[in-house]
RNA sequence: GCGAGAGUGGUGGAACGGCAGACACGCUAGACUCAGGAUCUAGUGGGCAUUACGCCUGUGGGGGUUCAAAUCCCCCCUCUCGCACCA
């Protein structure tokens, strides 16, 4: 017998498949699916956790296929980043270079995974045909005053002569050179994603496809708090300190205020007053710590008085005013009112510089007295020592006392998110550059959409030290402007790679128009993503920089869609022993090993099977042979029927008289489809999916051991063609070779998913369990669909059942119709 | 601290409130073999039995609802992930 040697296999048919350019997307006005997993950074091997989001979204895009729908399954490159960079200077090859030798041979990786990509829809976001169209959309944010310049504070390590990520600085160093990392104030540009704040919270109720907890940490990243802006004017001063608060029903318990440091008072308030050194000393020394270090928990919660006072505009009262290293300048208005009563955060500062504690709310039948608190009481209680509030509940104080304060020209109700202007400006080479010229005189123009792509210059010098080679590129620098026609110099800095892959997805439907970035037909044919798979890492930066992107798209008029991914599934991490793969562990399995010696139908299948896609996965070498063997077995069960199977004819087939066998036999593989069927379409959990291929495979063992039934030939063609199309999207080389070697012409992956025939499933008897007292005491074999009193008269006539009961005084009987009787006896 | 999720055999994992442990790994035995780490068949939660198609027990711990709970409710423990001075 011959045995199943995957490689030479799945090579034959990977070359088949290509050569027939087999997954090009059908457009013929089917249904549509969208299927998408998250593009990969090219950075030169594919690893397990690639190797599972592009499996889990193979399997769905060939099932769907199979189930009729015109499907969208396309693959790309999220192609401009850091390490090309790094790569130049190290190895002294250019990025383009690197990065495409790179994508050539995760690409080779891919296919022989035997993935379904359509890959003349291919992206890769460094081609200039591809960023000429992310030049576009900035523009597009830029002319509708979503793209703006502002000064920023960033860090910055003074010998690399760079801005770095939040997420480069390692403990307050650089990470390339380890020096310690300043904060600096730099002109960048900014997208104004918190003008979309409110929508992408509010739509968040729309993804009721998205994981819960995805949507949670978008949730809290946008953090919404809906408050009260109070404004505490400054005695002797014309000035006024806007504070945000979320209690303005604590407002008479106030007794100081604290600025940021970064807040501009902060020192103009001080000045002339006796303070006025302590002040600056505590400023600098503040700013001089990173943004890391100041909101790490270590961080000792210190303050200083600035010499100021402010009044309190309802009451009247004056209280001091300190400059605090705990407030931070970029939320609310950078100011906060201490209320040491009723926050506990306040409660120790205000304990430990002596500040006053004043009660004003009390919870219902309890008295607070300041000298005894051990902590802020933080919950909502009855308002005292607040004038005329005092009486009134604080839920409805927070409303009243913002009325009042807005009577008063004193502030007003106020709504405040933790989210953030998107900062795109990167000062580096391998990015799409900013189509932005700087005229004197016009100021920082739009360049015009005939000039673009403002193309990245191939002949530049990386040097250590970080410098964009693009800022001392003279010819790149140099541009008239496209207003004045006076000279002009280009903006150097690229774009947040985040903005490349914002928009990728739009770009699928329409990947090789050259007038736009994508058309609103296709868009529209296409848009929104059905299924959208990936890992959770993501949950929050591109998932949201895309929701935002769509919506802004959506805005323009460029696309139906206002939100980007229908479904997501956020897949887990692929483990060994228990942890993350790493090469310092030297746990790592890598695809390509796998291919080669087992072949990418026993990966896929394995990585299917181990566990559920959302959960993390633990690699299991034992595992991998599991399924190595079970394709191996189903080969050869194949292999033994499929001179009886090609000999078979339609009119055979009716020719069925079956015996018990038979039946048995139809009724696991059909039960088997039903529960394939159901769990890919309806779960995702292709581990059952797979568990249930395999018991019909053991089911069909088992009936070629059957002695005396004979092998009948018609119900083994129709059992292993079902075996064959079940297995196509999990295994798709085994299952197209088998598809062949069963006689059948034609691809496997082009036959329609089969229907479960109903009466196949149909049982004429079933086994009941008989419970006593809820203990299983018995098992009868009864028709099936017997009322619930013939189940009973049943279950009395049994002899043992009878035996036990006897004697007994019966309570209840429980019949459930075709599963179990449940006597209650005492 | 807040939020989300999870705790089931030796292992990965299954179970619309209705026989816990499907399927697989591992292990044991048998068959086939010169031999097998190949293949096929059977067994396999734990304990007590083995005259039995037998009894007891069992899904992190403790309560509860129910004829019936891994599943629903309450309390507690442990682990993983996210957020964490956000005023």
């Amino acid at each position: 017998m011959t045995e199943y040697h995957p490689q030479q296999t799945e090579a034959k048919w990977q070359k088949y498949w290509q050569e027939n350019n087999f997954y090009r997307t059908d457009e013929q006005g089917r249904k549509k699916y969208y299927v998408l997993e998250m593009f990969p950074y090219p950075s030169g091997r594919l690893h397990m956790g690639h190797m599972r989001v592009y499996t889990i979204g193979d399997v769905l895009a060939r099932f769907l296929r199979m189930r009729g729908y015109s499907v969208l399954h396309p693959m790309g490159w999220d192609a401009f980043g850091l390490p090309a960079e790094n790569a130049a200077i190290e190895h002294h090859v250019h990025p383009a270079e690197w990065t495409y030798a790179n994508i050539e041979a995760m690409k080779k990786q891919q296919k022989a995974l035997g993935l379904s990509y359509d890959w003349d829809r291919e992206v890769t976001t460094c081609a200039p045909d591809y960023y000429r169209w992310t030049q576009w959309l900035f523009l597009l944010f830029f002319k509708r005053g979503l793209a703006y310049r502002k000064k920023a504070t960033v860090n910055w390590c003074p010998r690399c002569e760079t801005v770095l990520a939040n997420e480069q600085v390692e403990a307050g160093g650089c990470w390339r050179c380890g020096e310690e990392v300043a904060t600096k104030e730099l002109e960048q540009w900014f997208l104004r994603i918190t003008d979309y704040a409110e929508r992408l919270l509010e739509d968040l109720k729309l993804l009721s496809g998205w994981p819960e907890r995805v949507r949670v940490m978008q949730e809290n990243w946008i953090g919404k708090s809906t408050g009260a802006q109070i404004s505490f004017p400054v005695r002797g001063s014309d000035r006024r300190v806007e504070v945000f608060t979320t209690r303005p029903d604590t407002l008479f318990g106030v007794t100081y205020l604290v600025l940021a440091a970064e807040h501009p008072l902060s020192a103009e308030l001080s000045r002339g007053t006796p303070q006025e050194d302590a002040v600056r000393a505590f400023v600098e020394r503040t700013r001089k710590l990173s943004e890391v270090t100041r909101v790490s928990a270590e961080m000792v919660k210190e303050g200083v008085f600035t010499g100021a006072f402010c009044r309190n505009p309802l009451s009247g009262e004056e209280v001091p005013l300190l400059v605090g290293n705990y407030v931070l300048m970029g939320y609310g208005s950078g100011a906060v009112m201490g209320v040491p009563a009723h926050d506990q955060r306040d409660f120790e500062f205000a304990k430990k510089y002596g500040l006053p504690v004043r009660v004003v709310i009390t919870p219902a039948g309890r008295l607070l007295r300041p000298e005894e608190m051990t902590e802020a009481y933080e919950d909502e209680g009855v308002l005292l020592n607040s004038e005329r509030f005092d009486g009134l509940p604080s839920t409805e104080a927070r409303d009243a006392i913002t009325v009042r304060l807005a009577e008063n020209g004193f502030g007003g109700p106020r709504v405040t998110y933790r989210l953030r202007d998107w900062l795109i400006s990167r000062q580096r080479y391998w990015g799409a550059p900013i189509p932005i010229i700087y005229c004197a005189a016009c100021g920082p123009v739009a360049v015009p959409e005939k000039d673009l792509p403002v193309e990245l210059p191939r002949d530049v010098i990386f040097q250590p030290g970080g410098q964009s080679p693009l800022s001392s590129h003279a010819a790149f620098l140099q541009a008239k402007c496209p207003a004045c026609g006076g000279p002009g110099r280009r903006e150097t800095d690229t774009m947040d790679t985040f903005i490349c892959s914002s928009w990728y997805y739009f770009r699928y439907a329409d990947a090789k128009n050259d007038r736009a970035p994508f058309s609103l037909a296709q868009s529209d044919a296409w848009l929104p993503v059905d299924q959208y798979i990936g890992g959770i890492e993501h949950a929050i930066l591109h998932l949201l920089y895309s929701r935002f992107f769509t919506k802004v798209l959506h805005d323009a008029g460029l696309t139906g869609a206002t939100e980007p991914f229908t479904r997501l599934l956020a897949q887990g991490m692929v483990n060994k022993d228990g942890a993350k793969m790493s090469k310092s562990k030297g746990n790592v399995v890598s695809p390509d090993e796998i291919i080669a010696r087992y072949g990418a139908d026993t990966g896929r299948l394995f990585i299917l099977f181990a566990a559920p896609p959302e959960k993390d996965l633990d690699w299991s070498d034992r595992g991998v042979e599991g399924c190595s063997r079970f394709l191996k077995r189903v080969f050869r069960l194949v292999e033994r029927y499929a001179d009886l199977v090609r000999e078979q004819t339609g009119e055979d087939r009716l020719a069925v008289e079956p015996g018990a066998a038979v039946t048995d036999l139809r009724r696991a593989v059909h039960a088997a489809l039903k529960k394939v069927t159901e769990d890919i379409e309806e779960r995702f959990n292709f581990n059952t999916a797979i568990s249930a291929i395999m018991e019909a495979v053991n089911a069909l063992y088992g009936y070629s051991a059957e002695k005396g039934d004979g092998v009948h030939g018609a119900v083994l063609a129709e059992c292993l063609e079902l075996l064959v199309l079940m297995l196509a999207p999990f295994a798709p080389h085994l299952a197209e070779e088998l598809w062949g070697r069963l006689g059948f012409t034609g691809s496997v992956h082009l036959q329609s998913w089969p229907a479960v025939d109903a009466s196949a499933l149909a049982v004429a008897d079933v086994e009941i369990v008989v419970q006593i007292n809820g203990k299983v005491r018995g098992r009868l074999t009864v028709p099936a669909g017997l009322t619930q009193e013939a189940m009973l008269e049943q279950a009395f006539s049994d002899n043992r059942i009878a035996l036990l009961v006897a004697g007994r005084e019966l309570l209840k009987a429980v019949a459930v119709p075709d599963k179990l009787v449940n006597l209650v006896v005492r």
